[in-house]
RNA sequence: GGGCCGGUAGCUCAGUUGGUUAGAGCACACCCUUGAUAAGGGUGGGGUCGAAAGUUCGAGUCUUUCUCGGCCCA
């Protein structure tokens, strides 16, 4: 009887979240009122927030670091949409590249079809379809997600505007004269006459000569190394014409030994490493030697020597560079490096300021860079080789060795590393470096990390080697005078090329008549056209061009660049330095860079550690919303750990978050009313009720202080706090007496209902970016359908809700609360009382407290049936428990002699 | 192997320029409540601050070494 008489909770709002099927539901919702149109629709003309997706590549399944990365994105747009910005966010995909080249060429191999019998064209459209497939696949995974965004017109680097734009992008660099033509080695068969992937590269037993050589020291450091030998060794005699450099390990030990057999190198001091001295003894059979000294390997800085053929045409200085990569499992703690023939021996000159050059052609013969052995051939070298050092008497032994060596696969040919014509972007020629660092200055970095770490990056790389020998890819717009050998540079040339490109894409550069290209100014046949593609950095590097650019939705530069720290080296790094070369500055003007989902323990995901999580898994046993607690929870600084105690917590949280919407809308009755802030007078209101007020206008103080520095885990934590601690276990649990037992027409529960409408109005817009299926599936119940809530904006709170002359006087009573609780507590133990409403607390306070207590109902405050206070000199709160006594009031269940106030009460 | 970043309760995180007994929420335990009930309240236990050494009157905080982990490079 008497509960039809209270005003308890009710509401269509279920405990029971469901969200793996609820949040489909919503999903449509938002589909079917065109969300994103309508968000943009509500921003019109406002300052515009730009978060240029980092375009994922167009193959796989989505996992836990892109789902992450993707929410991260779509919290942040929300959050400045809500802030009154026009947020715009296009998703954009990564197309071109070698893993999509290799599962093509897979599916040819299950099919045994021959890739060199395939058309290029054909081939590339398959690439194409393959590519396609895949993002319709990871668009639907990202909308699951909630990540809201022009779905609809996404970009890719594959759509032909973007392979023209790349070309008009190339074409800045080569009008500007930074794109140049350099050497790289690259694994190349000189019986097929062309370049091979590693994946085309077989490993076989293959018989090499081998050499042990010196080369003579001109200066050094080291005294004692004046008219001393640096010796190498090495299975390509072949390559010592092309020397330009020997490696050496700072680590190693060094020692100097003089030889003191007869022969070329009676009594020539030589230098190994002290850890090769046996096995060098061994090998070159040298019976009689003196040691002479010892050194570390550090000393060697700034030695140089002279090239084994000095005397022969070879008057060059060969440096000595430190090389981690030298050690002494083989030879002699020196390495020889050719440039143009190893790839650790290119990247350790091209960073010492030594190119590579072209010393081998096709065919496998010496080009007239090389003398004394040009037009001989590579394979027929080496006794050449092996006989001039012996002339030289820089030959100290040779030999022959059987090793695993690079074939061919298809030839069974041995290959060899020869210096191919590449195309590369100097850092220096148009002081591209400094402008890039310059830019990195210019730029703010969440973390504050980030700005170090790319910048050193950027300070110590070398030239941006941009061709590649594939097909799936934007091909460089190159021509090269047959004659002169001269590129072709003519802005004409390049916008002929990419309008072709904007109409049919970049096929047709592979199957059509180079003249299409040239059109009336040049003639084809003077001309060679490059057939190397675009590397695809290149081509995610240029999303700001097509996408920002031309785009009137959107602005050049970015507000925002957000990706995973692995992209320091990546998308941030070659989007910098395009944007950099071709306009000066970067084309963002912040940098958020998240850590990598890693497991419970904190060690990588890994297929054999079988500690994997899919976020499809996640999305069927906790939905996205708790997904999206994790990100915001976790601090994306560092590596964001997950398994499923973690999520099993965080569901926790939802639902604790969950049942505070829940009492708010049950004790509403589903009934939401907007009310305009400014409008409140607040003096009327209680006390309990102007210090709720004042708690709501901190926490939105501090929520703009963490979201203005993208501080999520610490936002979500305060909101978090916010409702277990100041709601629930306070003032829910205050008002609840008030809500259910005061007559609806009371003034005081209508002030209780204000507050509940303001709090219901804030926690929604304040979890909405984070909690955006939950959060909408509230404002669609309280508005019946008509509204997003991803449309609204945050609330802006009046001034007047701040007093912290009240928020002091009240923390002091929560003071005296907590004391209240704990003598409560001690009766509760002794099993005197139960309920806080069976007791008569008696508070004891000193004469200032007991000053701000004077009107206070302490009853009400500490859920208790009575209380007395009084004054007190010593202690500062000293309070003492009894039972209550009299008769339970059916209405308020408070024990009490008398009457209460509640008009029904049965006392 | 090198460079960079990191390690604070079971979990997610706070912890100012070194300064009382290292905090919060969740989880856990016990109790209460059954009018927030697939809820709610109260109380409580829980930490060698990755390890060791050093600087200092005093170190989670500064230095060095080690260890474990992550990213990038080789």
């Amino acid at each position: 009887m008497t509960k039809s008489q209270i005003n308890l909770p009710k509401t269509a709002f279920l405990m029971k979240a469901n969200l793996p099927s609820r949040e489909p539901e919503i999903l449509k919702f938002w589909e079917k009122i065109n969300l994103y149109k309508e968000l943009r629709n509500s921003r019109k003309g406002e300052e515009k927030f730009i978060l240029h997706d980092g375009p994922p590549y167009a193959n796989g399944n989505i996992h836990m670091g892109t789902a992450l990365n993707k929410i991260l994105k779509d919290i942040i747009v929300k959050f400045h949409q809500m802030e009154g910005k026009d947020s715009v966010y296009v998703p954009g995909w990564d197309c071109h590249g070698l893993p999509i080249e290799w599962k093509i060429e897979e599916q040819y191999k299950k099919s045994k079809k021959n890739k060199n019998e395939v058309p290029i064209v054909e081939f590339r459209k398959e690439c194409r379809t393959f590519a396609e497939k895949w993002i319709k696949v990871h668009k639907d995974q990202f909308k699951r997600l909630g990540v809201v965004g022009d779905w609809e017109n996404y970009y890719s680097t594959m759509s032909f505007d973007a392979e023209a734009q790349i070309v008009r992008e190339l074409g800045k660099f080569l009008k500007e004269g930074s794109l140049y033509r350099g050497f790289k080695p690259v694994l190349w068969s000189t019986v097929e006459k062309t370049a091979l992937a590693d994946a085309e590269v077989e490993y076989q037993d293959h018989k090499s000569d081998t050499i042990y050589a010196s080369f003579p020291i001109a200066s050094s450091n080291i005294k004692e190394l004046h008219n001393s030998d640096v010796i190498i060794w090495t299975t390509t005699p072949w390559t010592i014409p092309a020397n330009r450099a020997i490696a050496y390990n700072e680590n190693l030990d060094y020692s100097l030994i003089k030889i003191l057999d007869e022969g070329d190198y009676n009594n020539k001091n030589i230098i190994i490493a002290e850890a090769l001295i046996k096995s060098v003894i061994n090998d070159c059979k040298i019976q009689k030697f003196q040691n002479l000294k010892k050194f570390k390997g550090k000393d060697l800085k700034g030695t140089i020597c002279k090239h084994p053929f000095f005397n022969i045409g070879y008057n060059i200085d060969i440096p000595m560079l430190e090389a981690r990569f030298v050690t002494t499992e083989q030879g002699t703690g020196f390495v020889h490096c050719a440039p143009s023939h190893g790839p650790d021996d290119f990247n350790l000159c091209l960073n010492n300021g030594i190119k590579a050059i072209e010393t081998v052609d096709g065919d496998g013969k010496y080009t007239k860079n090389v003398s004394l052995f040009e037009g001989i051939h590579i394979f027929k070298a080496n006794p050449i080789v092996i006989e001039k050092l012996k002339e030289q008497k820089n030959l100290l032994s040779n030999g022959q060795l059987t090793h695993s060596y690079p074939h061919s696969w298809r030839s069974k040919a041995p290959l060899v590393h020869r210096a191919t014509p590449q195309w590369f972007i100097s850092m220096e020629s148009h002081k591209l470096r400094e402008k890039a660092l310059r830019a990195i200055d210019e730029t703010s970095f969440y973390p504050k990390k980030g700005k170090e770490r790319l910048k050193s990056m950027i300070e110590t790389r070398p030239d941006w080697c941009v061709s590649r020998q594939r097909v799936w890819g934007v091909p460089l717009p190159i021509f090269v005078n047959k004659k002169t050998n001269e590129i072709l540079v003519d802005d004409e040339i390049i916008e002929n090329i990419a309008k072709i490109y904007e109409k049919e894409g970049s096929d047709c550069w592979f199957s059509d008549d180079p003249q299409k290209f040239l059109g009336n100014k040049y003639k084809a046949k003077d001309f060679e056209k490059l057939s190397d593609i675009v590397e695809v950095w290149f081509d995610s590097g240029s999303t700001h061009s097509f996408v920002l650019e031309k785009r009137g939705d959107l602005k050049w530069p970015a507000s925002m660049y957000l990706e995973g720290s692995d992209q320091h080296r990546g998308w941030f790094h070659s989007s910098l330095l395009e944007s950099c070369g071709t306009r000066g500055r970067a084309p963002f003007e912040s940098i958020l860079s998240h850590g990598f989902v890693v497991d419970g323990k904190g060690l990588k995901m890994s297929k054999s550690l079988g500690n994997v999580i899919a976020p499809e898994d996640i999305l069927k046993k906790y939905g996205a919303d708790i997904l999206r607690i994790w990100v915001a929870s976790s601090n994306y600084a560092e590596d964001l750990r997950i398994d499923y105690n973690i999520l099993d917590q965080h569901s926790e949280s939802y639902r604790k978050i969950r049942n505070t919407f829940r009492y708010i809308l049950g004790n509403l009755n589903d009934k939401f009313e907007d009310l305009e802030l400014d409008n409140i007078n607040i003096q009327k209101f209680p006390e309990l009720e102007q210090l709720m007020l004042h708690k709501i206008y901190c926490l939105n103080q501090n929520f703009l202080k963490y979201f203005k520095n993208y501080d999520f885990h610490n936002l979500y934590k305060e909101l978090l706090n916010f409702c277990t601690v100041d709601l629930s276990a306070f003032y829910f649990d205050i008002r609840k007496d008030c809500l259910y037992c005061d007559p609806v027409d009371s003034e005081k529960r209508n002030f209780v209902l204000i507050l509940l409408n303001i709090i219901l109005s804030s926690l929604l817009r304040w979890f909405a970016p984070i909690l955006s299926f939950t959060t909408e599936e509230i404002f669609q119940l309280i508005y019946n359908n008509q509204k997003s809530i991803h449309l609204e904006k945050f609330l802006d709170f009046p001034k007047k809700f701040q007093n912290f002359e009240l928020n002091e006087k009240w923390s002091n009573l929560i003071r005296i609360r907590d004391v209240c609780n704990l003598s409560i507590e001690e009766k509760r133990s002794n099993k005197e009382i139960g309920s806080s409403l069976e007791a008569d607390i008696e508070i004891n306070l000193n004469d200032k407290l007991f000053e701000i207590s004077k009107n206070i109902d302490f009853s009400e405050l500490c859920i208790t049936s009575k209380f007395t206070i009084n004054k007190i000199e010593g202690d500062e709160i000293r309070v003492k428990s009894k039972k209550a006594t009299g008769k339970k009031c059916l209405i308020c269940w408070k024990i009490s002699d008398k009457k209460c106030k509640r008009p029904s009460c049965n006392i």
